[in-house]
DNA sequence: TACTAATCGAGACGGTACGTCGGGTCTTAAT
DNA sequence: ATTAAGACCCGACGTACCGTCTCGATTAGTA
């Protein structure tokens, strides 16, 4: 784990108080939520977490570092909610374009979900100007899911349902992107309808079949 | 549209300084440039552009606001040089896959233009997380060029290269979308070969041609 | 009069605008008796007034010549409603106690007048920090209303009511100081009572008479 | 006199930094020494003290305030140096005369003092205008001294050397207010002829002894 | 069980930038 | 040529946060 970047002696991480980390956390989180991601300072986040600044500063490096921390816990939060089978993966019921509408109509859902919109939407913003951490939401975030679709994308070559020479993790930004980019910078509504047709275009193409 | 908002007296446009003006967006794209979007400050720009602050907040309510205005300057500054007639349509050969790459291809070379590059990231930076600078940037920087792929995929469906009962504004989040979540998000690399693949898969569909 | 200190070409007096001026003196009196003088600014002046900035700059060099002509203005035209005869001077009845005791007795009368507390406390302020200023406060203000003490503890001195090797200028320090002191700087409440002790004290001083 | 006014939550006095309140009395007293009160900002003292705007801000409210406190600080520091039973009284060597013409050369060498004239010409300007300023100024500094005054004439009364019906505290400025009236409004020269002068006008009058 | 060393809440500190106010100069159009 | 109006460059205001730095007061893990 090497020695920490640069001046600290390297915290002691058995010393930590759990009970901190929540709070912090958790005032993060309402914070953007309530006054958005810029208005939200490192003071306000302590204040409200009833912590001394040093304590963020001694485990974060930036408020976006503790955010994105902080909705990570959240999201394994709501997936251990959300039970511990269904963690989180695409259905292979051999009908393709119905198993990514499913999937989509649930993404739909959260992407609409206030708790979850606030956080990721400042992290993504965040994340358009600051490569660290882009790279960060990106390997923690959004790859993981993407990643879901490669391998269904795989089985259904395997079915014969697609062409065996579309690359997969490209086949996906047809329907994911559309849907990042009308959430991210408001381009339209979005809707099941919208995501259906979407998954309909990409299967199928847009020109006449044969 | 025509009144201003509430607190100022309302400036006089008439005789407002264009030298100010255009030192002012000269400052605000080199600082962003230079120095990233979050370390841009409204000082940094009035010194640097050797303008008092109030000039500044006389005339724009923000940085943000400041750069999307340098910015469409510079993009229409780019477009009159680009020629009077070449004034950004899309081809029209008869073949809709050809037309879309050779766009693209454009499309790919400008994202990659470090003069557009700083300020355009910066814009949909703010966008994602600031609903009125979106709508500003939607409305005055995508939405006109998106437009051009809605006439050009109309155009074809006439041809008979599209089926009829797609939706064109639907249809080209097929390209554009991944090529700006690409770019946004550090998704995956850009190059002539992805857009290339973007526009067949979006012609053809993954799924096997019947 | 020579041509002005040093940038403008020297304005043409013949031309200036009446009107203005006293719009500009009833401002800023207005202005120092409600906001004091601290917060009373040239912009706040000119916007009152009804004028333009350069106008005051024009004519004035700074705000507290404006107010120091303004008071001035004021004095006069008080002096001319008090009657042409009565024009300030200090009466002579024979007896220097009485006379002096009545005339301190108008000062402490309009030492207390708002009209003009404001802003000769003003000036006096000013002039304390601010050689010019003050040069000019004691040439034109406070000078000439010495001067008539001068002249009547002379006339006592001819009359024998006052030692010969007595300084005028030096004897009248005795009762016009300690007033002035006290309405300056707050050091102590100023009543007829008061001033008539001072002149008592002054002409007989506070040492048992032999 | 206890609690705070209103806003700020009460800085903690205990975990002051002596070294930031020295270096800004001494920045304070500087600047004013070198480019006038007002032209002395909060923010020149704080760059020429080293220190954060806001350290000010949070012990003070106004540069007023700064330079009241620097000032009497530079009294005390005087004051101690000056040797500990000199520390300023007024010599009772059975001569009033003699005593109060001595105490007024001090009095009259320490206007014409570089080091102090500034702040303290600074301090009394701002107090005419000021109440609150004026307030502090004459409880800190100026009544203190006054007193040792009514003292002395009041050991006087009791050795006949001052009538029994004068009132001290009136007395006192037969000497003290010419000497500050000249000094603040510069309306006349100050010398060791002039408070001699002074003294002997104020303890036997100037009508002539009967 | 007591000791000791790190973390903790708190917040003062030197800074940078904010958005506003006003100073003094300049330009415009209308008397 | 002066005027009302007000844009301009500039400097200072008082505030908000930054990230660093002490302070006791907990609070572990070790002696």
């Amino acid at each position: 784990m090497a020695t920490q970047s640069s001046k600290q002696p390297a915290p002691d991480t058995t010393r930590r108080s759990e009970r901190s980390r929540r709070a912090i956390y958790d005032a993060a989180l309402d914070l953007v939520a309530e006054v958005g991601y810029p208005r939200t300072t490192i003071e306000g986040i302590a204040a409200r977490a009833g912590v001394g600044k040093q304590t963020i500063y001694r485990w974060w490096s930036s408020k976006a570092e503790v955010l994105m921390e902080a909705f990570l816990d959240l999201s394994e939060q709501a997936a251990r909610e959300a039970g511990p089978e269904a963690a989180y993966t695409i259905p292979d019921t051999g009908d393709l374009a119905a198993d990514l509408k499913a999937v989509l109509r649930l993404t739909v859902d959260q992407l609409k979900d206030p708790r979850f919109e606030a956080p990721s939407r400042a992290l993504a913003a965040e994340g358009v100007v600051n490569e660290q951490v882009c790279r960060a939401f990106v390997a923690e975030l959004l790859e993981p899911s993407l990643q879901l679709y490669v391998d269904r994308v795989r089985a259904a070559q395997e079915a014969g349902q697609v062409r065996p020479e579309i690359d997969p993790r490209i086949a996906l930004e047809l329907w994911v992107s559309p849907l990042a980019q009308r959430w991210l910078q408001h381009t339209g509504p979005i809707s099941y309808d919208y995501t259906d047709t979407l998954v309909d275009y990409a299967l199928n193409g847009i020109a006449p079949r044969a």
